[in-house]
DNA sequence: AACACTATCCATAAGTATAATATATGATTT
DNA sequence: AAATCATATATTATACTTATGGATAGTGTT
């Protein structure tokens, strides 16, 4: 009956269990703690055990005698209607976690180089948006070094880069590109470029580049490279106009047919790598993206 | 690292407290879990152990590994957002509860007889309703029964009535009132009624009229009523016009002077007393009211 | 009506199982 | 070497059950 004035914030909050307001909740709906004790399939005394526990939590009497009842005070509402607003909240957030679980919620940040955008993943982007139209789809185009980077601060979920995974990165290749040297129109036979030819090239320092330039020294080529751009694009238009030769994927050279003609000696390859943080905490909706991709290739 | 997949409702309500909470804000806000756990006063291996229990029950990875420190998932910061709800909402019961502890909020429930409303008390509402205004304060007038049913069945908080309280209601002494006999304007002697006097009284069935029998019983007066009303200011008119005679306390019958000049004997006192339930539920704003009432008599 | 008789409801007590916390220690990363 | 988090174990606190008592309301009997 003597109620301790435990009435700080850090009291209530310390004590109170969403058990104790599932408790309180029930005992409000049903004509008696009996039946309250019995529809939440405890015993009488361990609902009139959590109920006073919730009142000493409190600070005030939150039910009062009336014959052989117990009804709320309107302190005891006040308590009730916090209950039952904390409860749907509960409720709110397990269909929220369900639904995130399920793959069909929540935001998935995709990082991927240019040419995976431009050519082997719309028809995958579009497939998963029609299908996940809840989930916030957000797409990052970017150069592999600068993804893998954004993929370990947690900016991305998933990245299409250029592979092998790296430490701390785990991945599977999702597709492997031939890289071919590509000639400009013209005299010259795309298998012999001359010595004094001019390159267009990716960007030095990145990772196309980098097996770009393994592969032309196997090949006995140093090239003179006078123009650097990370748009495989801008490259394939430098070819085509004559301005040089470049090294490029069939996939972003010949989707014109211009250069169709002009692939030469095939310098390397490149994998494409769905990549993810080693040890990531599951993402369902990554894998479902991914599940696509691998179906598609 | 296996969570397992104890991802029902009842599960997450049932096994969450609202320390975990406070707990899961902690570690999101500091930057890292040691130092949360300083920051909640309690080691670092209990503030783990509370996470990974809200993982398990949540049924999902709520962090994930960022190097030596540990990072919120997506999912974790849902169940964050949850958290930091249903926190506020805590916070906020908490001053409500304290705010009605100390009278300054809430609802109060007052009934009262006529006289009482009309003689005794309106001083007393106002200066409540001045002092307290963000109390919303309910007045309710009717007959002492009434008044005692509604008290018992928690319709009202606190009633001035005529006592002494019965079974299951306690009470204090207010104020006592004398109830006189007036007599009609005239030659009679308001100290003689003659035998064929015709009366205006208090309905019968009334506590009131309850212990004016018994008081004219004593004075040897069986009253023949004409006329019954529970407003006593109807019986006043009734006898100042000369229609027959009554039992009145002064304060109602000399409201107007007009009868005071007619009072006869003293047939009896009558208590007005303010009760409540026996054994009820403190109630700060009811014994605020009950304070200026007693200080006022 | 008054009385006991019975059923219902809630509180309390005591014992037991479960959960929370602290201390000590290990593994991993910077 | 320092910092961070996880794990192991012991201890304490909390939650639950069974058993029981007190109070109230309904029911039948004298």
């Amino acid at each position: 009956m003597t109620t301790e004035p435990a009435s700080s914030l850090a009291d209530f909050i310390g004590g109170v269990s969403l058990r104790q307001l599932l408790y309180l909740r029930m005992a409000a709906h049903q004509p008696s703690f009996t039946a309250a004790a019995a529809a939440l399939g405890i015993t009488q005394p361990a609902l009139s055990q959590a109920l006073l526990e919730v009142e000493r939590r409190a600070g005030v009497p939150l039910f009062e005698a009336n014959g052989r009842h117990r009804r709320l005070t309107e302190d005891g509402r006040e308590l009730l209607a916090f209950a039952e607003r904390v409860l749907a909240e509960a409720a709110a957030l397990r269909d929220r976690l369900d639904a995130r679980a399920r793959g069909e919620a929540g935001t998935l940040r995709v990082g991927m180089i240019d040419a995976a955008s431009l050519y082997v993943l719309p028809d995958i982007i579009r497939e998963y948006r029609e299908q996940h139209p809840a989930v916030d789809l957000q797409l990052h185009v970017d150069a592999t070094a600068a993804l893998l980077t954004q993929l370990r601060t947690f900016e991305l979920d998933l990245v299409f880069a250029i592979g092998p995974p790296e430490n701390g990165i785990e991945g599977i290749e999702v597709l492997r590109e031939p890289l071919h040297v590509y000639a400009p129109p013209g005299r010259d036979d795309p298998h012999a470029p001359p010595l004094h030819a001019e390159w267009a090239l990716y960007e030095s320092g990145s990772h196309t580049r980098a097996i770009i330039d393994v592969g032309l020294g196997r090949l006995g080529i140093a090239p003179l490279v006078t123009l650097q751009s990370g748009n495989p694009e801008v490259l394939r238009q430098m070819v085509a106009l004559g301005l040089g030769w470049s090294v490029l994927p069939p996939a972003v050279a010949e989707g014109a047919p211009v250069l169709a003609s002009r692939r030469g000696a095939l310098v390397a390859q490149r994998s494409l790598f769905a990549m993810r943080r080693a040890g990531a905490a599951p993402h369902p909706r990554a894998d479902e993206f991914l599940r696509l991709a691998l179906a598609a290739a």
